[in-house]
DNA sequence: ATCCCTATTGAACACGTGATCAACGAGTGA
DNA sequence: TCACTCGTTGATCACGTGTTCAATAGGGAT
């Protein structure tokens, strides 16, 4: 049997549509097996054509990791903002929201993160893309904090409390965090206690003040997993992909 | 000129201090140029030494990947606990500790951190070794915030307030998430309050109860780096090693 | 049916990777 | 001084990497 690759392309496309399949075959390749796997050869394969027409298209293959990147955690920041809901206070939306990101399920996102973070040390092009992703990030987070104390009543009250952009920093690093560590299956036992910890120092009130059930728990899973357990053997690939 | 490698070991040495050098050569590149830098050949080199002989003492890189790890960050994780300061109390402590973390001065750690999650995904016996010093991290962090709140006056009334195990999570999770983004030179303009916000957040305690000076400001440098400013061109590596 | 533009290919280059193994020779004990 | 042990080397393998380029052939225009 093939790896899963994708079935053949016909041939002779018009450019773009040959240019938007190869972007579309890295950003799945690179969102199944990290970043390191975006090689000239790999991404052939997955679109169905040779190593030599990539090149031709993405002729630099450091820039070309970049604008993957870029693709990847632009389209995961949108889902993730527009999963906003209107109806349930800012509160409680940003704990959903903490709760979505600490999800392990987002791991493949999570391993093009920490890879950037390595790589885009000495990939200035990558870099560059890096800080200008985190910045977006921070913006929006910075809203939705500010717009939640806005909304707070015992917040309100006391404007110089909290600082919306410190704490988006804050919430930053704590979901990043969480992230990198859950790629080495190093994760606390209850994930839903440290989203409301982890809303309680972004908001800098104390933890009993957040509101215990943010999502009603839509699957069983209760134990979890231990921190220093072994998982089994190799675990293969994240099952879910980007799209 | 040569690059900057060791001098050439005389030859023949015995076993064991052969087995050193080359385990110290392998600690010094990954410490200068991360785990990735870690190839039989440039060990070989760093080593004066031929890449067959390191890779007779090392027969399976991927293995010997994991130890340096493990020896590079039990080092620091060392240097850094021992660092504790019994004259002055442990809020004060737990403080300077954070600061400490925080130091971009240790990107070369950080890097090597970063690197060990993506990595140890896919490598499994590294994967074990990452889980393995995080455990010994966090015990290292429960057990000085255990004492922390023992030794607060407020804290210690209200003993299910804070809760060390989670509270070391979200430490660990902040502080590395803070320690990535730095290595793309994201980085908060006033590290000290995040240091300050980072302990609230841990003791669940308001921050404007963290006390304001805890280092006394070593060195003159107050703006910092601003999120989105990119650094000069290459910054080369950092220039500070392990050791 | 023919032409011609160009998307696409096959092949090759130069390099770096981990790993293996017969052979060398320095140092030590006899 | 000899001989032997074993730390060390040089060479080589099979493979994977990015990149280049002349040559091919698909398919729309004529």
């Amino acid at each position: 049997m093939e790896t899963t690759s994708r079935a053949a392309a016909p041939r002779r496309l018009p450019p773009e549509e040959r240019e938007r399949s190869i972007l579309d075959g890295a950003v799945a390749l690179a969102a199944e097996s990290g970043l390191e796997a975006l090689t000239v050869r790999a991404v052939a394969a997955r679109v169905g054509v040779t190593p030599a027409l990539v090149a031709h298209y993405r002729p630099v293959m450091e820039s070309f990791v970049a604008e993957v990147f870029t693709t990847i955690v632009a389209a995961e920041r949108d889902e993730v903002i527009a999963s906003y809901d209107p109806s349930v206070d800012l509160r409680t939306n940003l704990l959903r929201l903490i709760e979505t990101l600490l999800d392990d399920s987002r791991d493949d996102v999570a391993m093009v993160w920490v890879q950037s973070w390595a790589l885009g040390a000495r990939n200035e092009a990558l870099g560059t893309r890096v800080r200008t992703e985190m910045d977006l990030w921070h913006s929006a987070l910075e809203d939705l904090i500010a717009r939640a104390i806005v909304e707070d009543p015992v917040l309100r009250e006391d404007p110089l409390r909290v600082d919306p952009d410190s704490s988006a920093w804050m919430l930053l690093a704590m979901v990043d965090g969480m992230s990198a560590h859950s790629l080495v299956h190093w994760a606390p036992r209850d994930r839903a206690d440290l989203a409301r910890r982890t809303l309680s120092a972004v908001l800098d009130v104390p933890v009993r003040d957040v509101p215990m059930p943010a999502t009603p728990v839509p699957d069983a899973a209760q134990p979890a997993e231990h921190p220093a357990e072994h998982p089994a053997e190799h675990p293969a690939q994240p099952a879910e992909t980007l799209r």
